[in-house]
RNA sequence: AGGGGUAUCGCCAAGCGGUAAGGCACCAGACUUUGACUCUGGUAUUCGUAGGUUCAAAUCCUGCUACCCCUG
């Protein structure tokens, strides 16, 4: 239990359908966010008070030694290498559908239930597939596309079927806590910040030119790693040319220099990519070629595009350019209604 | 040293005697379990400066200053 609605309702369903159900909060990282306030002891309040009003037990696992080896680590690493990763798709690979679902078990589980906007499917052939959720506008399948069907084995999302509309009607009508508690938003147990400044904290700064594709100097920057292609906000660059925004348009790590286009943005859609390695939550596939829909980004609209398997890895051929295609991120694939998996996107052309 | 031109928000830039458009940047919200994108809203009592004319000036006149161009 996260200390949202989600997970709040996910608990009181369960409870509903004659479960016996213990609500289990995890803490992952200590440091206060940008407000001074440490929102993880605030979640937790709301674990206990919902678990309270439903009659559960809760408890608390800490992970944060294992979040930080297993994910930030890797996170500030990618952004050295001026890359723009995803901690929470490894978050939930190595933390939440890892070691977390691991503590469930041994405390007595049999099954470990989450507040995810998605479905899993146990199937017969012995596989646990993944679904997308009926309501795609909350769908998280993004964000589990490393899983395995292994990890999916003893898992429910019991909200999966749901809107999210349904989904805080029935936690007021339950009158729980959490009802009209915001969405939670910015990196999962970290929080929103401000992100420059967060990463700052990781990363020094390093000065740098912000050129023109043609070479000319418009601008400088604080370190090519805080930026990511097809970002607009805090170039501080301004006025002149034709008077449109200003957009990256790729990162020079080596030289530090970070390009951008003024206006046209062109050059940031490509309409092939391609991952080195992939990850298929059930099986491979038996055809190397094949049609489907797939997102580069979060909440981005199934783009329609054909599938091709090199090797261990997956390159995808868009029916529609993309925009802004960010090495480091994870290209998600899916086929009708289920999500077969994910890599880390490696190149583009 | 002469001649011409320009000086309006951080950057572009409207305005041409009637009481400061717009864009970019920036800030704040919205959206959002990454990073981004996007959307909405906000931001010059003041027009290089000092005077003058006028009921009224960023808009006209004069001095000064700065920058640009041309001629020496």
């Amino acid at each position: 239990m996260s200390g949202g609605v989600d997970s709040s309702l996910t608990a009181l369903l369960l409870k509903e359908q004659g479960f016996e159900v213990i609500g289990l909060f995890m803490r992952n990282w200590h440091e206060k966010d940008d407000g001074g306030c440490c929102t993880a002891d605030e979640d937790f309040y709301d674990v206990r008070s919902v678990c309270n009003n439903i009659g559960i037990p809760y408890y608390s696992v800490d992970f944060a030694d294992q979040y930080y080896d297993r994910v930030f680590k890797h996170f500030v690493d990618e952004y050295k290498k001026g890359r723009t990763p995803n901690p929470d798709v490894l978050c939930n690979k190595e933390i939440k559908f890892a070691p977390f679902v691991k503590h469930a078990l041994s405390m007595g589980a049999d099954y470990i239930a989450t507040g995810h906007y998605c479905g899993v499917l146990h199937a017969d052939d012995g596989y646990n597939y993944l679904l997308k959720a009926k309501d795609s506008n909350k769908d998280q399948t993004y964000f589990l596309n490393q899983l395995s069907s292994q990890q999916l084995d003893k898992v429910l999302f019991p909200i999966g079927g749901m809107e999210k509309s349904e989904v805080r009607a029935l936690a007021a009508k339950y009158g729980l806590s959490t009802a009209e508690k915001k969405d939670s938003t910015g990196i999962c147990f970290i929080g929103e910040r401000n992100f420059r400044k967060f990463l700052s904290e990781y990363i020094p700064m390093k000065e740098g030119d912000i050129k023109t594709l043609d070479g000319k100097v418009v601008g400088r920057h604080d370190g090519v790693f805080y930026y990511t292609v097809g970002q607009r906000k805090g170039l501080g660059i301004g006025g002149g040319g034709n008077g449109e925004p200003w957009f990256v348009v790729s990162k020079d790590v080596e030289n530090n220099v970070l390009y951008v286009s003024q206006g046209d943005q062109s050059m940031i859609y490509h309409s092939h990519l391609q991952c080195d390695g992939f990850n298929f939550i059930t099986y491979r596939p038996k055809q190397n070629q094949f049609r489907c829909t797939a997102r580069i980004r979060h909440r981005q609209p199934e783009q329609d595009a054909t599938a091709i398997l090199r090797g261990n890895g997956l390159e995808l051929v868009f029916d529609k350019p993309q925009r802004a295609i960010a090495e480091g991120q994870y290209a998600v694939v899916y086929v009708d209604n289920v999500c077969l998996g994910g890599g880390v996107i490696e190149r583009k052309f």
